[in-house]
DNA sequence: TGAATTCCTGCCCCAAAGTACAATGTGCTT
DNA sequence: AAGCACATTGTACTTTGGGGCAGGAATTCA
């Protein structure tokens, strides 16, 4: 795969050139990009000109990976979404950069490592909240409703407990039950899943 | 890195052993993973015990990738999510399956091809839907308005330290902050208050 | 420069939430 | 009669959540 990159500085940084000796710069893209790796150097560019980017390049059949100069989550969300395969950092270490291709070239992914777990587990949450959107409240019984629709409404154990005239240990034992069948961890989940529910 | 297979099939399919001729196979796990590919079979597994088994070899320091037989975009965050560093059809040809450690010993992540961009797009858009509309908290700092959208999509406060790379300790003094400003009792009524601002 | 925010954090404490294990009772079905 | 789903409660335990008190660091503003 050779590897192009697209910086605005108008250079190959250092790093990149210790890395891939052979590697071309330039400030644009043009041309067939087929099976070629291209680098882009997020630096200086808006937001709208990385994403007109990556879709050209990817359009024109090349591997994307962009590199930030400050690598946020949400930023990388955006940025594979619109079909890049790598993340990274652009003062990323030689050595590591010359794994990317690697991974690449294999099928894998390629992200600032630690973006990844946070990213899945941010996605996974959101995931639980509105996959189960299917407005379920139907498979509980009829106590474990009455318990989740004051979970909803923001109360509290011993104020469901009072409402429904049981003992707190009972709210409780509602409440795994709840938990179990809806899927959910917690409270907080349930109260939003449920207000979901009677949008 | 060697690999370990743990299935309930008792034996090696012919595509793990085609791939691995020397690798492992075992029904459960046991003793220290250090530095070892294990290679979790999803067939046969209820949810909960593959959770289960993910922890416990991420634990023993193994790098997990799951084998599932039927590869779904939930399923795959939930795994990944938990730990586990590739995910992959259990049908997967022995060819592909070389390519996965290679990638993982360089940093790289292995989903089924085509997963990662739809989960990625599918994060990206709930993202835009829960970060974007910022209703009534304008009361609230830049910070704490984070913290609160993060309430209000179920996180525990260990997480949004985590996502805020920030102390659990300094998540509740925001906390408190926000319940004061916004004059609720705690995260539940938060969750509400703020899901209530974007509907 | 000093005052005021905002953000971050530590230690300690207490209350609330949630889980494990166990048990009783009621009513309905097979 | 036996089995089952549901509701209820208990004891004891672990984990989270939340707050009081106190302080450091950075920024801005008068």
């Amino acid at each position: 795969m050779d590897n192009f990159f697209i910086t605005r500085a108008g250079r190959l940084r250092e790093r990149w050139r210790e890395a891939f000796p052979d590697a071309c710069v330039a400030e644009t893209v043009a041309g067939s990009l087929d099976n070629k790796l291209v680098w882009l150097d997020a630096s200086f560019l808006e937001r709208q000109e990385l994403d007109a980017m990556i879709e050209r390049c990817t359009a024109a059949g090349a591997n994307v990976v962009v590199l930030s100069p400050t690598p946020a989550e949400a930023d990388a969300v955006r940025v594979m979404a619109r079909g890049a395969r790598g993340y990274a950092h652009v003062f990323t270490r030689a050595d590591t950069l010359r794994q990317i291709p690697i991974v690449l070239e294999r099928g894998g992914v390629w992200l600032e490592p630690g973006l990844m777990a946070s990213l899945l587990r941010i996605t996974e949450r959101l995931h639980a909240l509105s996959s189960g959107h299917s407005g379920d409240l139907s498979s509980l019984t009829e106590r474990e409703k009455a318990v989740a629709q004051l979970v909803g409404g923001g109360a509290s154990n011993r104020e469901i407990a009072q409402d429904l005239d049981i003992t707190e240990r009972t709210v409780k034992a509602h409440l795994t039950a709840i938990f179990e069948k809806l899927e959910v961890r917690d409270r907080v989940q349930l109260a939003i899943r449920v207000r979901d529910c009677l949008n």
